[in-house]
DNA sequence: CGTCTTTGACCGGCGC
DNA sequence: GCGCCGGTCAAAGACG
């Protein structure tokens, strides 16, 4: 018995000191944790230090540019129309707002395209016009293209519209901006061609409205298509909710899918050319699969500048891809971006396919629908692509996957209504009330906060850290994005805000009091991302499919689409 | 009654 | 030249 009794508090000495042990070696992975997290942290103040520096030079930028514009506004006005393309969007069509360059009219409003290369040799009619355009032109890729990478030169396609009418607080408004450079000449004859229609999304129509244009070149530029952001995302509703109004204007069966295509122009400005084509996935149904293109003409709502905003970065990575023979966003993407994956299959294949017309645009897919978040998984596409693997690419097409844990309920947030993105929050609230990343905008017309958007923000805002810090292309189109806003955040407080804080450089713009009380002191959507996510409508099906990754599945014809409840978002 | 959706017709591009 | 296909138009109907 005593031997006994001395095994077992031997037995109970190992138990101890097995539990020793594990604690221990839980307290060296804890601190192992620790280690990394700082270490990333350190990365990422590095990173944010970089972009403050960054946007500091931007900032500058973007004042002589002001000034200088100013100067060359004053010494020339410019003719009466051609100028605000909230204003007369019917007879603007052919402004240089539909080519995101500048537009700008003295005491309403202004509007500078970052990051297009320069499309001016094709602007006859209004030369002084087309000299400033030049020099933003020069100046805004200078400042995007001059950023931290060396390896990539990307032209950040992002819109700053100022509405001086709000002064002194200046708006800032994205647009979408899906123009390569080898398509700008092609936008700027289809304009010309258009001869004030803007209707530029089918260069056929425009060749066939503007028959006194018969230019040999112009149907020649016709062949060569914008680029085009597909939004793959998972939601029950029969259109993904963009913030954006859209109208139906026609539905077709497309070949290898049994769900139809709708088409949709935005309809928040009349004349705004922007399409968009919603189609069910044939593979899953409860993919829904948006196409936008082309570029909004007018200041869009806060609701859909995220979007904008997103299919615009998206485009532009696509366009600076596709505009550099390097490697890049597949070598850079390789790297560890836990829960975000961007892959491109553009790079191997860069051939025509033409038993496929949509690629017969260059085109990038973004992906909300993998639920897996396994980054192998994610990143095993890189070479392999996603939307357009069935057949060579015409033009080069990028995927971007924003797969999360919480992957699955982002799509349907997004795509569900403004309500439900309310019922959400009680959900969502729980989750995180971590709010530093704010690229999206605030319009004053539009207050609507999105309390959505505050969903699962820790996790994209860690995504979107990783992405910035780990992926050189990514992080110039974010910065680009950052440095529309923030020069516009400059220009209506010089508040730049920002506490050094992790997400500083997100800070700095959320700071913006403009965007803060637009949103009644709230939390606004905030982060790029989320801001996306956050784009609701009054769709009024039940919250309740919130977070369901299967829901009832519309088709087109049924129910109302959520565009239609768009109406009331916009303005 | 105005606005939006639906849907068949039409058109142009492209391959055969 | 023909047929297929994607994309758009526009009349008719639906809806609020």
């Amino acid at each position: 018995m005593a031997s006994s009794g001395g095994l077992v508090k031997e037995e109970i000495k190992i138990v101890e000191s097995i539990s020793h042990e594990e604690n221990c070696s839980q307290e060296a992975r804890k601190e192992n944790e620790l280690e990394s997290a700082k270490s990333e942290m350190g990365e990422v103040r590095e990173e944010n230090e970089r972009l403050k520096m960054m946007l500091e030079r931007i900032e500058k930028d973007y004042k002589s540019l002001q000034l200088r514009f100013f100067d060359v506004f004053q010494q020339s006005p410019p003719s009466d129309n051609n100028i605000n393309p909230c204003k007369d969007h019917d007879k603007d069509s052919s402004s240089p707002d539909s080519h995101g360059e500048i537009i700008m009219e003295p005491d309403e409003l202004v509007s500078l395209c970052l990051g297009r290369t320069s499309s001016s040799s094709d602007h006859h009619s209004n030369k002084k016009e087309e000299k400033i355009t030049s020099n933003i032109n020069y100046s805004s890729s200078k400042s995007s293209a001059r950023e931290d990478d060396d390896h990539d030169d990307h032209d950040a396609c992002l819109s700053l519209a100022l509405d001086s009418k709000f002064q002194p607080s200046l708006e800032l408004v994205s647009n979408i901006t899906m123009i390569s450079p080898e398509n700008i000449l092609e936008e700027t004859k289809e304009e010309e061609a258009a001869g004030g229609d803007h209707q530029t999304w089918p260069p056929s129509k425009i060749l066939k409205r503007s028959g006194d244009h018969d230019h040999p070149e112009v149907s020649q530029q016709n062949h060569v298509k914008r680029a085009r952001v597909s939004v793959r995302a998972r939601c029950d509703t029969p259109t993904m909710n963009d913030g954006c109004q859209w109208r139906k204007y026609g539905q077709k069966i497309a070949k290898g899918n049994p769900c139809p295509r709708a088409y949709y122009r935005c309809t928040v400005a009349a004349g705004c050319p922007v399409r968009k084509q919603v189609q069910r996935c044939a593979d899953d149904m409860s993919i829904l699969i948006t196409t936008y293109e082309g570029t909004h003409s007018h200041p869009l709502p806060v609701s859909a500048t995220a979007m904008a905003s997103t299919t615009s970065a998206a485009a532009s990575m696509l366009l600076s891809g596709s505009s550099t023979s390097q490697p890049g966003l597949s070598s850079t993407a390789t790297t560890s971006l836990p829960n975000f994956s961007l892959y491109d299959n553009s790079r191997s294949k860069q051939f025509y396919t033409p038993n496929n017309p949509s690629l017969l645009f260059p085109t990038i897919t973004l992906d909300l629908t993998n639920p897996s978040s396994s980054l192998a998984h994610n990143f095993n596409r890189f070479s392999s692509g996603f939307i357009n693997t069935s057949s060579t690419p015409r033009f080069p097409s990028t995927s971007l996957s924003f797969s999360s844990p919480e992957s699955n309920i982002l799509p349907t947030l997004w795509g569900n209504g403004y309500n439900n993105s309310y019922g959400a929050l009680s959900y969502i609230n729980n989750q995180t009330q971590n709010g530093s990343l704010n690229l999206g905008k605030q319009s004053q017309l539009d207050q609507f906060y999105q309390p959505a958007a505050a969903a699962s923000q820790q996790v994209l805002t860690e995504s979107l850290t990783k992405a910035i810090t780990s992926n050189p292309s990514f992080r110039s189109v974010i910065a680009a994005a950052i440095s529309s806003m923030v020069a516009g955040n400059t220009a209506s407080n010089g508040d730049q805000g920002g506490g050094g804080g992790e997400n500083l450089m997100m800070q700095s713009v959320s700071t913006n009091p403009v965007m803060n009380s637009a949103q009644n002191g709230k939390a606004c959507a905030s982060s790029y991302f989320n801001g996306l996510l956050s784009s609701s409508s009054n769709n009024s099906q039940t919250g309740s499919n919130l977070l369901q990754s299967s829901p009832p599945i519309p088709i087109f014809k049924s129910s109302p689409t959520p565009t239609n409840n768009n109406k009331d978002q916009g303005s």
